[in-house]
DNA sequence: CCTTGTGAAGCTGTTCACAGCC
DNA sequence: GGCTGTGAACAGCTTCACAAGG
């Protein structure tokens, strides 16, 4: 029995690092390449520049998962490919609900990335009244008010908020309360959710904006009248 | 490049953390709903909750900046908001190039969330000649072919990728040779760019795999045959 | 030989707790 | 008294380098 003190009521045992969990997918998809085109075997250093890390990092992520290499040999594709799916919970099928039809909604709707990722979006819902009934990406646009029967109807439990920043604590108080456990969130809002709700953000513009800081680093040892004062 | 003195044994020439700097536009935002309330000041407690991150760390990521604070009152909301928008390059503006005009490309022409942010989408690229000519969010799409030009007469250095996998490497190489020097990358594949190159990647299915794992884990917990092995 | 798997070292980021200053 | 700014402790992640084992 491992139990240990966890200071300050913190975080639980965790078996896999979250910076592991993060690039899974990524190893998943180098694996699916490597697959289709009838590679049988890897090392860790094949893989891993497939997935642009670097191969300790790779071996090291891989070995929480369990020892499925060969010393000497490396991986087996398929074989290992099936591990991480098992782990990351690819074997089965996810039906998420995607709340708000506007630009960002419906170019997510028509996104072609999630089917082969056992992911796909199995309802849509707006607040608009004159977008409830349309039909998006071949799937009938649901009121807000029928956003519980979508979810228990459907074994939903992971969502994607895709409305304006207004609208967006509103809506995840409401997947919350039609039983929604995870959320993925691009408005550019902070969210309030209860401790068992996972958020995860993505903010288009705070990209743009990092990437806007590197450039004006990269520019302004010429440029920036901002002096970086010594004493 | 400006080489700081290390003024304590820490952080070495690399002036403000990269976590730091992820953070510094979303401290930016929760000011300026700040300042559109009409407060004048506020406490690290303030801006850290409305910022979603805890008050030390927020004055961590600060201090890095200066002292902008005033000791047993807070910080003064426009002061502080000046000073973060100069450090991260917002008192300018910055046009940027977008190419591949499909769902997502359109969806991010019309992203209303970059422009208050001294970001805006430029010019719009697209291989496929049906495209080209056409009007999307108020711009014309130009060709491949044009993009040297493009990239030259607005000055853009950064660059969208929203075009499919296959694309996107061949779409990176002519970015970099028309003169981009950052790159936000919405194709999910590793792009591989000379080292002064800066890119960044969104990966929605992978966020919405991260998501998966840790449903799949809240659900196992009562079903996980998983043991922990003892020594 | 070969490449994996992994302790250990090193580094980065976070949190604590309190000195410093208003 | 109250809040900022920051050294120091801590936690987590990455990288190294080598033992283990085909």
């Amino acid at each position: 029995m491992t139990v240990l003190r966890t200071p300050r009521g913190g975080a639980s045992d965790r078996g896999v690092p979250d910076a592991t969990v993060a690039r899974l997918p990524l190893y998943l998809r180098a694996l699916t390449e490597l697959s289709d085109q009838g590679v049988a075997t890897c090392s860790s250093q094949d893989l891993s520049s497939a997935a642009g890390v670097n191969p300790a990092k790779l071996r090291k992520d891989l070995s929480y998962l369990g020892s499925y290499g060969t010393r000497g040999v490396g991986y087996e594709v398929e074989y290992l490919r099936y591990q991480i799916a098992r782990e990351i919970g690819q074997t089965q099928e996810w039906a998420v609900v995607l709340v708000g039809v506007g630009n960002l909604g419906q170019a997510l709707s028509n996104y072609q990335g999630f089917t082969p990722r056992g992911i796909h979006v199995a309802a849509l819902v707006d607040a608009d009244p004159a977008r409830v009934g349309t039909t998006v990406a071949g799937l009938t646009v649901s009121a807000m008010a029928d956003l519980p029967a979508v979810v228990a109807e459907r074994g939903i439990s992971i969502g994607i908020i895709a409305t304006p920043a207004e609208a967006a604590q509103d809506v995840a108080d409401a997947l919350v309360a039609a039983g929604v456990t995870s959320i993925l969130n691009f408005a550019p809002v902070v969210l309030d959710v209860p401790d068992n709700v996972d958020v995860r953000k993505v903010d288009l513009s705070i990209e743009l904006q990092i990437l806007a800081y590197h450039e004006q680093r990269k520019a302004g040892s010429s440029l920036d009248p901002v002096l970086e004062v010594q004493v």
